[in-house]
DNA sequence: CGTTAAATAGAAACTGTTTCTATTTGCGAA
DNA sequence: TTCGCAAATAGAAACAGTTTCTATTTAACG
């Protein structure tokens, strides 16, 4: 079932064009995380025109909108992906095909105690993310793809 | 206590130059995480000669070898720290004033057993790390530096 | 519809990073 | 100590992902 994006976009002071629906659509298809021109080639077949830096203007809106998460890639590019689970939670992510599950998990009471008590400092942000190979990738042997 | 760097790079079978030694030396010195280019103009005062490239190699060569650890900042570029705690941990980095932290903290028990029995995959690498302000900075509102 | 601010295309610029090649240098062997 | 050679480096150039710019188009609202 597609959700209703419009909502969402409205939500963020975002006008409704077809180009910011389709990316979210296209994000929301997708069990793995995609590279900004891995989705321009799929917003490619659906406008005739489409610009890269639309891909990436819409994708950072939407990152900042907390919309969609940003994978942090050793290979350090951008890669994006949508997550439809609201509670806070963190990723695994197949460095071999680019699945991406949730992790239910998160440390961020002990840490914010450490930070705060420990450092008297405080917490702006965290970050945890575990790179590895999902059951497939792991059984299978399937080889990288980009 | 200048610690000596000569074994550490012959355990990495890298050689021992004058330059790695500098680069070794000055991320030793500095309890905050530095740019590329920071090292670089750092390594100019030391040496007349000096490229960019070979400083971008040497903290890879480094970072390869698990001596120097990276930083991911928000900025999406490379920093690099030089951590002398042998044990495992994680960062907490102040995003103002470069410093970092030990954070005597990791769940990579609890994470490693969701993995392996919940998701049947395999733990390649983890990433922790918490951003935020150092009391200097949360007290002292120091502006940014770059 | 008509108005207006937001969104976009396409080209061009930008910038951190990597590659390339000739030259230099560390270091084990003689 | 000197030699020989693979490793390391400088400097220039290339690269690639990302961002900026400006004219044009479009969504939203009355
Ligand atoms: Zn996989
Ligand atoms: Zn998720
Ligand atoms: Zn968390
Ligand atoms: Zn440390």
């Amino acid at each position: 079932m597609k959700p209703d994006f419009q909502p969402l976009l409205k939500s963020l002071s975002l006008k409704t064009t077809p180009k910011r629906i389709a990316l979210l659509e296209i994000l929301d298809d997708e069990k793995v995380y995609l590279s900004p021109e891995a989705i321009w080639k799929k917003m490619q077949k659906l406008f005739r025109s489409i610009g890269l830096p639309t891909v990436y203007r819409i994708l950072d809106e939407l990152h900042e909108g907390n919309i969609i998460s940003r994978v942090l890639h050793p290979d350090r590019k951008l890669y994006y992906y949508l997550c439809r689970n609201e509670e806070h939670h963190h990723h695994f992510i197949c460095v071999s095909c680019n699945k991406v599950e949730d992790l239910h998990f998160c440390a961020e009471k002990e840490i914010e105690t450490l930070v705060v008590k420990g450092m008297k400092g405080k917490v702006l942000s965290h970050i945890l993310q575990i790179n590895g190979l999902c059951s497939r990738c792991l059984t299978e042997q399937v080889p990288a793809h980009g």
